[in-house]
DNA sequence: ACTCCGACCTGGTCGC
DNA sequence: TGCGACCAGGTCGGAG
């Protein structure tokens, strides 16, 4: 599942192999992977048309595509971007237009250049791609506008950790569920929230109200850590061609501590991991470094 | 204003 | 074997 690490990688491919194209036609193959788009997928195909992509960007597990006039150019306020959510199962690939159709191929761009196409394909249809102007933001950076509730995530240079501590430890609820909420922290989802709390020796429903600023502190660093650690991972297992959110998925054979680890002992105390129900979902911890506390939150 | 929860979606797996 | 239940989970809109 893509969490920032795996769109990170997408982002950095997207950089490589469509940045300075023009694009020649769009075609979109279903119509729910562009909902987003509220003027409908003749709009959506027609602002795309005969643009070139002048920038890959990110924040948290959102990316977009600067759209400008000629290569080189740089986007201004009032320019299109198009905007890309993976959602669960979403992927990215730059591929030869020879190359057999995805059986969930969903939205194709093709360039003027005869080279490879850019294919949206996505299994689950709970990501998608829309087009928005870009708008200067109140706290800086020029975003499109369904990404401006959007938090700062870690591996934004102008994250700061003391502010995000500070947003955590003012909400009202479970731990976990601040962790989860884009606009504190972004980028952060079920898996690194997981391994994040492993990591800090702090449960899923502690309540933010009893949250140390170190305890926030920690757990953010940690959050931070490991992200780093999978995109360090996830950068390396990608061919020229073959821009993929599968090419992270080792780091999770090797390498988490938590997630998914039901009945596994624990890398620091040797306890069986456990996993609880969440949010119709699941928490994985362990349950002697991550006791639960008497005040747990739902 | 803030918090919470259901709906969205498909394919794989499990139990009867 | 067949079929239904369940699981994976990020985001948004509406309810409280």
């Amino acid at each position: 599942m893509p969490e920032l690490p795996e769109v990170e990688v997408v982002r950095r491919g997207l950089h490589d192999h469509v940045v300075g194209r023009r694009i020649a036609t769009v075609t979109v193959a279903h119509p729910r992977s562009i909902r987003r788009h509220a003027a409908g997928a003749a709009d959506f195909t027609g602002r795309l048309a005969g643009r070139v992509i002048g920038a890959a960007q990110r924040r948290g597990k959102y990316l977009w595509l600067e759209l400008v006039d000629a290569p080189a150019s740089v986007a201004t306020a009032g320019d299109d971007a198009v905007l890309a959510h993976l959602g669960m199962s979403g992927q990215m690939l730059v591929e030869s237009h020879d190359s057999p159709d995805e059986k969930h191929l969903r939205v194709r761009v093709t360039f003027d250049d005869d080279g490879p196409e850019l294919r949206f394909v996505d299994q689950r249809t709970f990501g998608g791609l829309s087009a928005h102007p870009l708008a200067p933001a109140a706290a800086g950076g020029l975003l499109p506008e369904p990404v401006a509730h959007i938090a700062r995530d870690p591996m934004d240079p102008e994250f700061t950790l003391d502010d995000a501590v500070a947003g955590i430890r003012r909400r009202r609820t479970g731990l976990k569920r601040a962790l989860l909420d884009q606009t504190v922290v972004s980028g952060i989802g079920n898996i690194y929230a997981d391994e994040a709390l492993w990591r800090a020796k702090l449960h899923w429903a502690r309540p933010t109200e009893t949250l140390t600023r170190a305890q926030g502190r920690a757990v953010l660093t940690a959050a931070s850590e490991v992200m780093d650690a999978a995109l360090a991972q996830g950068g390396t297992s990608f061919d020229a061609l073959y821009v993929d959110v599968n090419g992270a998925s080792g780091y999770f054979d090797r390498s988490l501590d938590a997630y998914g680890q039901v009945d596994k002992p624990c890398r620091r105390c040797g306890t069986p991991i456990r996993r609880d129900p969440f949010m119709n979902r699941s928490s994985f911890s362990c349950p002697r470094c991550q006791p639960r506390p008497r005040n747990a939150h739902v």
